[in-house]
DNA sequence: GTGGTCTAGACCACC
DNA sequence: GTGGTCTAGACCACG
């Protein structure tokens, strides 16, 4: 299990953290019950503040996506791979809608709008794809 | 020429004022060689900090979007339009390609992506319309 | 508005100021929209940590509780009263649920509890009502 | 002589122990005189670790619900019952005054929360029975 | 060993 | 001035 934390390019470490831990159970890489590395490790590892990992896991009980095994560490819980697929599907969907009505209102035409989003599918289907 | 600052929103006041002028600029309201309100008229009328429109403001010029007249106040520039537009676009490009990558990677199939953007474009087009 | 802080009481600081705060809205002490002191004021006037005034107000924010202001401060939001009353009422319910339980399951007969409850009821209410 | 104990429930486990046994001697199931299982014996029985178990003991002694016999183990002592039997009604009674104190206090009226107790105490009383 | 909480002090963006 | 984030280091409860 690997993270990547960019100190400097805007987004919050701990955000980073949460995304990326969530992203790894969505994916499938952290399956329900596994245990993840502890506060302190992590820490360690990433290079960066105990606290901030803190945090970051903090949030994730919040969420019922990490769940503490007292003495023991913290766990992904049963239900967080639906909540995090699910929680991640729907910001797609979002942001799809944030980019066309500003595609939109910035005098693009529909069609122009069809055809970068086909380009630009196309292109990233082949990258993924490779 | 009318702004819409939502001050509540998220996005940092200044940066909305930039887009919204640089908009102005792509779509034409405000043409190369105009001038453009001063920082307290602007600032006023949009009930906002004036130091808050002089960092816009301050910016648009490293941008060369807007230049001082001296002694007279600031108006765009004869290369404006052409970076607004361009700019604009390559934003919205820049856009799409992130969340189709993103939704590509967590799971979804092209032709999923191709049904989401379908419904939110006909959604979007219809308010637009409106 | 004067809060209390018992710091060695076992609960969070942070936690607290939570209940507190949330407790002064719901009581109608603080109106949605009205700002309350700054971090940093607080913080002082409490003597504790900036910082653990500041947890307790990231909290209440996701709660919708709070909301930013941004460079003025936080203000309690319009649906806070509402959101903060039911909450209370439905903590009530589970604390009350769980001491029923656990006095039936300490072998007191529902007439038992019954007698016990309405003693400590008609005692509260007339303190209540001084 | 069995203990239940739910690892994940957010009561330290020592104190579940505690609460326990303290049950047991106050329903009668434990008698005074009577031997516990060693420590190592609880541990396993019960999957934790056997400093869980130390820790619970301890504490016991210290309310002299358990007493060493030197070379034999620890026995329930002489006034245990007494203590514990009281001891549990007396908490009964403050949770339920801190319950009925909040509640006139969040705006609830007596009546109200005679409704609530009703509820509770015959759903409660229900599943008891089952 | 684990996570949970707190303090102290710093830097940043925004108004 | 405001809140938001981060670091550093401490103490605690629990197992």
């Amino acid at each position: 299990m690997k993270f990547n934390i960019d100190v400097d390019n805007g987004v919050p470490i701990f955000e980073q953290l949460i995304r990326q831990i969530k992203f790894a159970i969505a994916e499938g890489v952290l399956v329900p019950g596994e245990m993840i590395p502890s506060t302190r490790e992590l820490a360690k590892q990433l290079a960066i503040n105990p606290n901030t990992v803190q945090r970051a896991f903090t949030e994730l009980q919040g969420e019922q996506v990490l769940e503490v095994l007292r003495g023991r560490g913290l766990a992904v819980t049963a239900g967080a791979k639906k909540r995090c697929v699910s929680a991640r599907q729907q910001l797609i969907v979002e942001q799809l809608e944030r980019v066309i009505a500003e595609g939109l209102r910035s005098g693009l035409e529909p069609d122009n709008l069809r055809n970068l989003f086909e380009r630009q599918l196309n292109k990233s289907a082949r990258q993924q794809g490779e």
